[in-house]
DNA sequence: AGCACGCCGACT
DNA sequence: GTCGGCGTGCTC
């Protein structure tokens, strides 16, 4: 065979550029890579820019090969390579390419899931630079010996803010400086602090101790406007010089508490796994769960500096507690935070810093389960049980599912935390896939005592009253000892329908099938789910009666009839409305740690994440509707709610009242309530699993959901008739059952009209492997359907 | 995702 | 006669 270069039949291209074709995942939902020209031979994981159709858009490479000289015309070049950032490593792309697989969704889709959009966007200059400022920002300035010299007589007379820079950096106030500025410390001469090196500290004004005073850039900002500019200019004229970043210290800031005997044995088991291992702790509020996560970090930093440790939390939890406690207890540490509050360029700098291997502890919400993590040595996930752990557009990717597929790929403990865990998790410990730490014992305060109210018979409720009648003596009696009262129901506004005795009228949703909430102080009826906004008719619009009548219960009208109950008390209420914009939650929480409230009525959110100093009644007013919801997982939402807002009373250490969970119910003698009042999960847990398996429901099936939308009924209706039908063709001897579609539960949704099938498989890998030719298939139609599958789907 | 292309309804 | 709606297909 002839080479055609040597024979010279075409131009040598061995002098020009490109001579590499590159796989490229692009951040485009496109399901292959696509095959790029470069010049050099790009490592796998480089991030890339390259042209896609008339856009340039943002890139992984996963590998390149020798380009064939012929098929350099058919490929476009990558446009530039990242060079600032090192590669992605193999492991991530891995678990990239796994979640892809396993979700079912383009590479592309996962990849832009998982980098930062600032980097996406940005070019390799942009990124460049930006690093380049972080890891200055970084770093710490001292004075060099030229500097020392040079500095004051080239300072002049400027600013005192100057001064103060110099000062700051160690410099001793010189002869001629402006006295102002030296905050009365006597003028020491420069030359003689520098020429005597042994005598230097006792020369400098600042910084006494053996190491000589530094400065970072935040600092310098802080003395002067231009501080960070200026030490740069200073350090290229030789006057500064860089200081490593301060080592960290991985020791504690303060000694621990000492552990009790439950975490002793937690930790123990923790440090005796070898290689991969799942461990559920299992511990009830206020067990110290996250001593133990502390402990387990600590030890896993201190035994390899290159080590990382990423922590989960659920989107509502990332509040400042526990970030305070990691903070705290490794001061010396760089923490990286990633959730989605944070400005773009701003999780990039985080991003970058764990993806670097600067930051070691890694903080954050679900999206953080993706991020570039080389030297991954633990993962933890905090109340592993939340929902919102599942991502639930997009890639639904489960962050706890990917965590402790994460910890296998690296052959690490995952630690999964919670008072009330997953079935799934539950399930996996009671086979022995699992580890189980208990902790039952409560580190602090006490449990709260759970009762019961039977709704039925109670006047007050009878009446119409939002409050039976043990409840509003338990909340009087909380009023009469200056302790405060929690009340939750899940329903804002002031309630749920505006209804017409006369004709049946229904305030209902123009686009959605649901009711429009009636808010009062506005005057509004809205939709809570696509946010359609109108006005309160005046009369019914049907028949024209003027007695419409507000029918159900939400947060404002609870208030407002509590007003009326108990005239004398400070009522607060926080839920979605009043905590509209950022920071006036937290301003309400703020109020109630003050003792600025006696009443705090508001939705699941005041049931979570803060620890009440003087609440010692919570109450539920009806959380009924969890337990006959179509969503087979509504009970375990349910009770972990329940368990989570009784852990909100009881951590009061000075309230003489015992702390109560009172739970407002028509049917107390339900198992849940009842299992709830023995603080009995795993009793919970048994009969769940009980019914699930004999429903063949997960964890004892996998299920996938095809989600399926479009504005015509009909045209989703034929969309899920040939789903079905290509189903039906791909089934083999043991392919998953495929259920007929059904109405999602909210069948028609901002005007769009919604369809779903159920597939139910024994075995992942049946799932999976029928999953992958379904979907091939479904891309196939036509149609104009907008569709999705949602793996392992956690609602319904 | 964006973007272009193409094929059918109400308008300067 | 066109402007523009969406449905369809492609991006190396």
């Amino acid at each position: 065979m002839v080479n055609p270069q040597a024979a010279g039949l075409l131009p040598d291209l061995s002098q020009g550029p490109p001579a590499w074709r590159v796989q490229v995942a692009v951040d485009a939902p496109i399901w292959g890579a696509l095959d790029y020209a470069a010049e050099g031979e790009l490592a796998p994981g480089t991030v890339v820019r390259v042209p896609l159709g008339r856009q340039l858009v943002c890139g992984i490479v996963l590998q390149a090969q020798p380009l064939e000289p012929a098929d350099a015309a058919s490929l476009k070049a990558v446009r530039e390579a990242c060079d600032a950032l090192a590669p992605l490593g193999a492991d991530w792309v891995e678990l990239l390419r796994f979640a892809a697989d396993y979700y079912q969704r383009p590479l592309g889709e996962l990849m832009a899931a998982a980098l930062p959009g600032w980097l996406r966007e940005q070019g390799a200059q942009a990124v460049q630079r930006r690093l380049q400022a972080a890891s200055r920002a970084g770093l710490r300035y001292a004075l060099s010996a030229t500097g020392r010299e040079q500095l004051p007589l080239s300072l002049g007379r400027r600013s005192a803010a100057l001064w103060r820079l110099a000062e700051a950096l160690g410099l001793p106030a010189p002869g001629h400086a402006p006295g102002q500025a030296l905050g009365g410390r006597g003028a020491q001469g420069v030359v003689q602090g520098d020429a005597h090196g042994g005598a230097r500290a006792e020369a400098l004004p600042v910084g006494r101790g053996a190491s000589p005073p530094t400065l970072d850039e935040a600092g310098a900002r802080r003395l002067h406007p231009r501080g960070a500019t200026l030490l740069r200019e200073w350090l290229l004229k030789g006057w500064l010089v860089e200081l490593e970043a301060p080592k960290p210290a991985t020791e504690p800031s303060r000694p621990a508490l000492s552990l009790h005997a439950e975490q002793e044995q937690a930790l123990l088991a923790l440090a005796r796994q070898q290689g991969f291992g799942a461990q559920l702790l299992f511990g009830v509020t206020g067990s110290g769960k996250t001593e133990v996560y502390l402990r387990a970090v600590q030890r896993v930093l201190e035994r390899d500096p290159q080590a990382q440790a990423l922590v989960l939390t659920p989107e509502i939890n990332l509040t400042p507690q526990l970030l305070r406690r990691f903070a705290e207890r490794f001061p010396g540490e760089r923490l990286a935070l990633l959730h989605s509050g944070l400005a773009e360029a701003e999780r990039f700098d985080h991003w970058a810093a764990a993806h670097a291997g600067r930051a070691r502890i890694i903080l954050g919400t679900r999206l953080a389960v993706l991020a570039s993590l080389p030297g991954l040595a633990l993962v933890v996930v905090d109340e592993e049980h939340d929902p919102s752990y599942k991502q639930q557009e997009g890639a639904r990717y489960s962050a706890r599912d990917l965590a402790v597929w994460r910890a296998r790929q690296r052959g690490v403990s995952v630690l999964l935390g919670s008072a009330t865990p997953s079935l799934e998790s539950w399930h996996a410990a009671a086979q022995g896939r699992y580890g189980l730490l208990r902790m039952q014992q409560r580190a602090s305060g006490v449990l709260p005592r759970v009762r019961l109210l039977p709704s039925h018979h109670d006047p007050l409720l009878r009446a119409g009253g939002p409050i039976g009648q043990v409840l509003f003596e338990a909340i009087t009696q909380r009023l009469q000892q200056g302790e405060q009262s929690l009340l939750f129901l899940n329903r804002r506004g002031y309630a749920p329908v505006l209804c017409c005795p006369d004709c049946g009228w229904k305030s209902d949703c123009p686009h959605c099938d649901a009711h429009l909430v009636y808010h009062r102080n506005d005057r509004s009826l809205r939709c809570h789910h696509c946010g359609h906004r109108e006005a309160v008719p005046r009369a019914c619009p049907d028949c024209g009666s003027l007695d419409l009548q507000p029918l159900g219960r939400g947060t404002q009208r609870v208030q407002e009839a509590l007003a009326a109950l108990f005239p004398q008390a400070r009522i607060a209420r926080i839920d979605a409305d009043t905590a509209s914009r950022k920071g006036q939650a937290e301003a309400g929480f703020a109020q109630v740690h003050a003792g600025e409230v006696d009443i705090l009525v508001g939705t699941q959110m005041v049931t979570k994440g803060h620890d009440f100093q003087r609440v010692s009644l919570v109450a539920a007013l009806n959380p009924d509707a969890g337990l006959f919801s179509h969503d087979p997982r509504a009970p375990e939402r349910l009770f972990a709610q329940l368990v989570q807002a009784a852990g909100r009373a009881g951590r009061a250490a000075g309230s003489t009242l015992a702390p109560e969970m009172l739970v407002q119910t028509a049917y107390p003698e339900h198992p849940l309530y009842q299992a709830l009042q023995r603080d009995d999960y795993a009793g919970f847990a048994e009969r769940e699993l009980l019914e699930r398996r004999r429903a063949g429901m997960p964890p004892f099936s996998f299920q996938a959901l095809l989600r399926a939308e479009h504005a015509r009924e009909q045209r989703v209706q034929d969309f899920a008739e040939q789903a079905a039908g290509l189903a039906a063709a791909l089934a083999v001897e043991g392919s998953p059952t495929v259920y007929p579609p059904v109405p999602a539960s909210l069948a028609r949704l901002a005007g769009v009209h919604r369809l779903q099938l159920l597939v139910e498989a024994p075995r992942r890998a049946v799932l999976h492997a029928f999953l992958a030719r379904w979907r091939e298939a479904l891309q196939a139609l036509r149609g104009g359907v907008r569709w999705a599958i949602d793996v392992d789907p956690t609602e319904f």
